[in-house]
DNA sequence: GCATGTCAGGTGGTTCAACCAGTTGAGGAC
DNA sequence: GTCCTCAACTGGTTGAACCACCTGACATGC
């Protein structure tokens, strides 16, 4: 190993750096890697929906796994609305983009490159969703909030403020801080919602950092927020949340401009052309 | 079977209504049965967030079915983010509340009564979320239709006229018209948000006939719709779908108001104090 | 000719017993 | 006291076998 970044060899504990720099070995199980490798096959666009897969015995042997751990990938891929199985019938994939929870939308991005206009797409479409989740969340909360739900804002909103060098951890904190505003909201509906993007940091550190880029702009706009709040009026808590967050996200995309302009919509996403009302 | 409503003895086929009327069979698989079984003791809170269950082996031996079904079971429950297993370590309840995803709105609101406060909480959040979801999906399809979006959303418009007479079709219609018109706003986030409620004609029918109770007064409000979406302005577009949901949704709490007037938050769904920044 | 019933073969679902692999904490060596 | 070792847990994986269910081809009856 000529050209590794000197490995500590001393029996001496590596300095704090070192360790914080060090990523989590990943460690993933052979459910784990079955499964990823069918999703991706699914989410390609390889795997067509409505295509029958081959029998759990033929393709456990493909895979040179047992049935059992088979199964078992397969269990997590009808969980994320990837496949159906029919007892006695087979396993047909199915349409995500019909079937697939919020939650795919982490994945889908992360299998994609930077360049590709659709990763622009679901970036776009992230940012979107996140705007809306805020602006209503904060809308609620302006009626609804008790004086407690507004310290607790406070507290994360201080928080917040010491996090600013480090995008992930600023991301963390802002989640945080959703999750307050969606508390004060009185919505256990929004804070479900919420959860999709509360396990990005974790699972999707990458996309995190290219989203909170900015956070020095970021962080201006949340005191306002904590006044309009306490102001109780949802109409006017809309719209400043809303014209914030739109400019901070017109400003993202300046940063980001989509990889090819003449293209009005993403090729890259397969969008699979059914037959309409195809019910049940 | 004294009572039974005139079972069909003859040899002929019963008529068309009979068989409308029969009710698919539940059936249910062990892993489901065990699935389910556990997943009401998390959510009822007899069950804790932190709590760790026994190990797979008693467990198993105390449901009475195989441990490699009883995983099934936890591996679906884990994908729901109801628990977390780590190998070595054992498994342990987490908080739903931080971690499942928006499909658990449905399953929450099956578990309760209809007149508990907690269920008409979850069921107003609910409907918070199909208003926020219209309003934002109609203002950016406002901006970025094409005119084979508004041929799909008129089409979609017309069938849901024909099911004025039954909820549950008239339900899945809507359905249909709003990813009609996620698919106008290009908004791949938009309609993995929307496939979450998309299950709901089929998984909790009960709770969507309650929903859909006024379907004459509902079906009222879409030719405007269609009609502020050729405009092209998001503004009007956001405005006009605001207030018309906003006075759906003000009449459906008239017709169901809330069972305890006095208690200002639901005590039965089991808020978990838990010291905040617990975090990783 | 056509509708109906039967059944073999293939599918997913479940069980069994055994072993592999990671975690934990008590206890011993230093 | 600190550190290491290791036994005794925990969940993860395997193989073979059997059960429950669906499908389609085929035989049967009208």
């Amino acid at each position: 190993m000529p050209d590794d970044p000197a490995p500590p060899s001393t029996s001496a504990p590596a300095d704090l750096q070192t360790l914080a720099t060090l990523a989590p070995v990943a460690r993933q199980s052979v459910v784990d890697a079955v499964a990823d490798r069918l999703r991706t096959e699914i989410l390609s666009g390889r795997l067509r929906p409505g295509t029958r897969l081959p029998s759990e015995r033929e393709l456990s042997l493909a895979l040179g796994v047992n049935r059992l751990t088979l199964r078992a990938s397969l269990a997590r891929l009808e969980a994320m609305g990837l496949i159906t199985t029919r007892h006695g019938a087979g396993t047909v994939v199915a349409s995500w983009r019909e079937r697939a929870g919020l939650e795919m939308l982490g994945t889908l991005v992360k299998g994609l490159k930077l360049a590709d206009p659709a990763w622009h797409d679901l970036v776009r479409s992230a940012l979107e969703l996140r705007r809306i989740l805020s602006v209503e969340a904060v809308a609620l909360a302006a009626e609804r909030h008790t004086p407690e739900d507004i310290d607790a804002i406070a507290t994360c909103v201080q928080v917040l403020q010491e996090h600013v060098d480090d995008p992930v951890a600023f991301a963390r904190a802002d989640l945080a801080l959703m999750r307050a505003i969606c508390k004060a909201a009185r919505s256990i509906g929004l804070e479900l919602f919420l959860n999709t993007f509360s396990r990005w940091p974790d699972e999707h550190p990458a996309l995190v950092a290219v989203l909170y880029d900015d956070t020095a702009t970021s962080v201006t706009i949340y005191p306002p927020v904590v006044e309009v709040l306490k102001s109780r009026n949802p109409e006017m808590a809309r719209a400043l949340v809303r014209r914030a967050l739109e400019s901070l996200d017109a400003a993202w995309t300046r940063r980001h401009p989509p990889p090819v302009a003449e293209s009005e919509q993403a090729p890259d996403v397969r969008v699979v052309k059914e037959k309409k009302e195809k019910r049940r």
